[in-house]
DNA sequence: TATGAATGAGCTTTCATTCAT
DNA sequence: AATGAATGAAAGCTCATTCAT
């Protein structure tokens, strides 16, 4: 039985039956939603000969779950983060979270879906992970913008609120459309921002 | 939507049997989520003896859910639709729109926070009365803006998304900050739109 | 489904599943100890077809425990409780106390060891039905006969705490004997105490 | 009692996990209860990684629980033995019994709230070691002082069992009232069992 | 000597629903 | 219109133990 959780996930076995078992979850999450992902159909899909594996990898299905979270929110952090460290402008790092965002959404639909519905069924006690690090990022974007004179005067809570859940509609948007022109949906997108932040001219 | 409305209000001690285990409904999400919405805390809510009273008022969960859902979506659509109709301008319709949804969210926050938390949880069906009629009416008005040339270029659908994504943001903002100016909030989304919406000078 | 507890056993229907799994219980307790006593076992003693018969008529474990003990210990405290204040000394209610206990004991062997086993496995919390109503009648008997003049100067706690545990221990005691002679272990015992705590002669 | 000695502190490694996993084990149930002592909270509370050292070193719960009656029987009865032995008549062996398992208690707390949550649990099958040595070392300088004309005329096993009850009561009263004055209580239970077994005035 | 991995059986509790008045 | 009684299935979790190094 496992005990000591600090030393959970150290050997190599331990860490390829833990990716195993996040794989399954995420792909039941999105197929099935997060109401059907209970240990029996994990392993169920996983492959796994009873549930007692995953009670023995993760301390409980919270900590499951923020495996998941963590898993997903750390690939979109890193690869939203790389794009816009390359823009020099505040409209550049918008525009490049826009796009980063439906770039990997488009990319990983599953995980993305997923982490969707984990956030939205109230499962992932929401946590410096997430209402800080993801939209903290927006904001801070756009409160430079404004201290440079990119950008125009506005809430930038506000503005930052409409960017995030417009991007975060995608994974919806795609399940009823799986064949949506993503490149087409991020241009709309950065267009509108770029017209609702930009500093009128005089 | 068709709510089984054969069955509502056939007389006056059900229906108001069904309103109150409706009242209890929402107020048993608004508070602790969709998850936890079960026939057992929603009876321990209303002050019922047993669940039974519950199945015996509804064919099931689903009918439960889809009354819920009708109840806040038609005093929702007729609140917004009243202030809508009364503009005659697309940019006009907009921003009653959105200055309406904000109001009602201001004033009906516990009843918003249920229908999002349902919607969101993908516990209703998307149908008619939602997926096509309330986002279709942002499509309707952005369209009719774009054909009188009020608006410029866009993707209608996209354009709709993000406005009605950040609407819906409300109720789980007022959650965190209760004493959100939603006047303001209203105002700066007001702006926002106009600006993303409205033809470029030439 | 059970939900408003204070309801809860007011039909004879009721009234009666309930004793009849409190009955069960006691049997199972007795015979196998308390560590056996769980759902699947007390319902197959009862001739339940699922446990959750139980689970429907009492809340969960705890209230089943508590019913148990409520049930023994109720009874327990009526027999005795007749036979002390019959008495006017305090050496005949210390008597009778002692006495009636030993004979419930006897009578009620599957009662008593039931409930022994339920509090040696800290399986019900120490309350008012017991710390204070059994060992404090004990402690009040003796202090009344300190008061009288007719028990010497004794600590009253610990010599109620002799009588408690002396008597207590015949439910073990008649395990391993059953055909132990329990008049002449009362007798013994009321000889014990009189001796210990009778007024030595001037 | 035979606990398997032929692997105990067969190499002093094996010895020292062994000391360390039984006085986990003490701690644990002294803590929360015998109820509690599973291998997960004894590795827990051990400081071990997996259940599977205490596997390793014991052949199962039975042994364990073995050794930790055993660790505590032992000292008990090293300490008491001692002092009894040093009394020549009977009447000063029961008394150093009484204040040899009172001062042993209240110098080993934990031992010996653990020690007697496991008898009355039935979790340590009554043996020779206990059932009769230690209770029987009563009986014997009761039968003794009988024999000698000390000692009035009683049933031997009832004052025996009486005598036992007393003293073991104290771990648990320790555990309500910690500033317990033990000497006090030693004292009063000499003075109870003095009188309750002397030979009366002719 | 030690350990990580795995396991089947069992636990209590909750679920929405149906039966019979 | 209402209600008490009952139900099978499933949930997450814990149990002591065994396998294979």
């Amino acid at each position: 039985m496992q005990v000591d959780l600090r030393r959970q996930g150290r050997t190599a076995t331990a860490g390829k039956r833990r990716a195993q078992i996040i794989a399954a979850t995420i792909a039941l999450v999105a197929d099935e939603g997060y109401a059907q992902a209970s240990f029996a159909r994990i392993a169920e899909r996983a492959g796994l000969s009873s549930t007692r594996l995953i009670s023995y990898h993760f301390a409980g299905k919270a900590e499951l779950v923020a495996a998941v979270v963590e898993h997903v929110v750390t690939a979109l952090g890193d690869a939203v983060g790389a794009r816009v460290r390359q823009e020099r402008s505040s409209a550049g790092r918008l525009r490049a979270y826009i796009e980063g965002v439906v770039e990997f959404t488009d990319a990983h639909r599953t995980e993305m879906r997923t982490l969707l519905q984990i956030l939205l069924a109230g499962a992932f006690p929401p946590g410096p992970a997430l209402d800080h690090a993801v939209p903290g990022h927006v904001v801070a974007i756009l409160r430079q913008g404004q201290a440079d004179g990119e950008f125009r005067d506005f809430d930038p809570t506000v503005m930052a609120l409409a960017v995030q859940r417009s991007v975060d509609a995608l994974p919806f948007v795609l399940q009823g459309d799986p064949d949506l022109d993503c490149t087409a949906f991020a241009a709309e997108l950065v267009t509108l921002f770029a017209l609702a932040t930009r500093r009128p001219a005089p």
